[in-house]
DNA sequence: GTCCTGACTTTTTTAACAAAAATATCAAAT
DNA sequence: ATTTGATATTTTTGTTAAAAAAGTCAGGAC
């Protein structure tokens, strides 16, 4: 039973790889089931016996995502020189990821309404696991006496984490106000980021 | 001549009040131009005689709506206690500008693609002119000695409105990411904006 | 000549429908 | 417990027709 459920491990595992690259291709629109399972010469009916849908298998690829990105994210955590260092190393980590799975993430940009509620729970979660890292970096060097202590760390991390989503193509040219960044901008709205580290940091005064 | 002119301006000044009101209740697409020459008891060939189309008139709206926004901004601007008080004057009078004209952007929220041009000219002209002033009033504090010399004022104002854009709706309830906050959602935005310009102003220190 | 309209044409939206493609299910085989 | 071919169901796509709205124009009134 316990070899049994090893063998369906394995096979989950290599279920969501084969999708991952799909999806990180072709999106989600354009991948179809029959596809993942010939990849992996398979039935697609064999596809349902281990995910209940598509959506789910789309979502269970992004959990896996998500959870790579807040390990490494929070090996690094907990010993940084300062408050800088930490949002710093916050930004870079998600542009990496944004950049590295940048087609990934066409079902937001082309879905936009009615998307299964999951995607929402893990959205939330990866905030909330940021929000707590941060808070606690903030609260660390509140201790350590480097920055004024702060009425409520939380909300000054939800305030930022907004603003970082704020930055997202503007500047001169707004025409391209579209709710996800097009490949060619990513740079631009990285360095504008860490501009705005640098303000949130040192203020202006 | 002139006269006559005065005259046409009146009557475009009575289709643009009426257009205004149409647009605000029911939005763009849900307002005709048959209704609008109805409210003004006039033919709908005359709208045309007015205005070349329909876009075009609600564009005549808008930039009336965005003249009077800047107006209002320009008239205080130039006379601040300090940075704080400009930012907050800023933030204040596009919260009440946004409450005030809610409906009256449904255009951007359904169309959103293939919007015409000459919307991102204004939209350009506006956010210009919100940059010329708070990059001033950054330029002015910094003469005062009251805070330190910045490098690029501009590219710190661009950050700082791009970030008050990414303040809308995030929090603990992610999925209503429209590009277009829920009405209900707009003072809890306008109070993290508040926050916001706390922390640009005196920095996590 | 400027302002205005009714009647008209053109374009866009909507609904209904069928065909195709994709998702999802299931009885039976291994 | 796993796997599949066959089949059922749902979604997408394309076509068409009718309705509604946008937009035009010849001509009337002042």
């Amino acid at each position: 039973m316990s070899a049994a459920n090893d063998q369906q491990d394995i096979k989950r595992e290599k279920i969501l790889e084969a999708s991952h690259q799909r999806f990180l291709h072709y999106g989600y629109s354009k991948t179809t089931m029959n596809e993942i399972a010939g990849d992996l010469s398979m039935s697609k009916a064999l596809l349902y016996y281990y995910f209940p849908d598509k959506s789910e298998l789309y979502m269970a690829v992004m959990r896996k995502l998500a959870s790579d990105y807040l390990k490494h994210l929070q090996d690094k955590f907990g010993h940084f020189d300062d408050l800088r260092d930490a949002f710093l190393f916050q930004v870079n980590t998600h542009h990496d990821f944004i950049v590295n799975n940048y087609n990934f993430f066409d079902y937001f940009r082309l879905n936009e309404q009615n998307l299964p509620d999951t995607i929402w729970e893990t959205v939330g979660h990866i905030r909330n696991a940021e929000i707590k890292l941060l808070a606690n970096a903030i609260q660390s060097e509140t201790e350590k006496g480097n920055i004024a202590p702060i009425t409520n760390p939380i909300e000054v991390v939800e305030v930022f984490l907004d603003a970082l989503h704020g930055i997202k193509v503007g500047g001169a040219l707004p025409q391209k106000k579209l709710n996800f960044p097009h490949r060619e901008d990513l740079e631009e709205i990285h360095n504008k980021r860490l501009l705005l580290i640098d303000i949130f940091v040192k203020g202006l005064r």
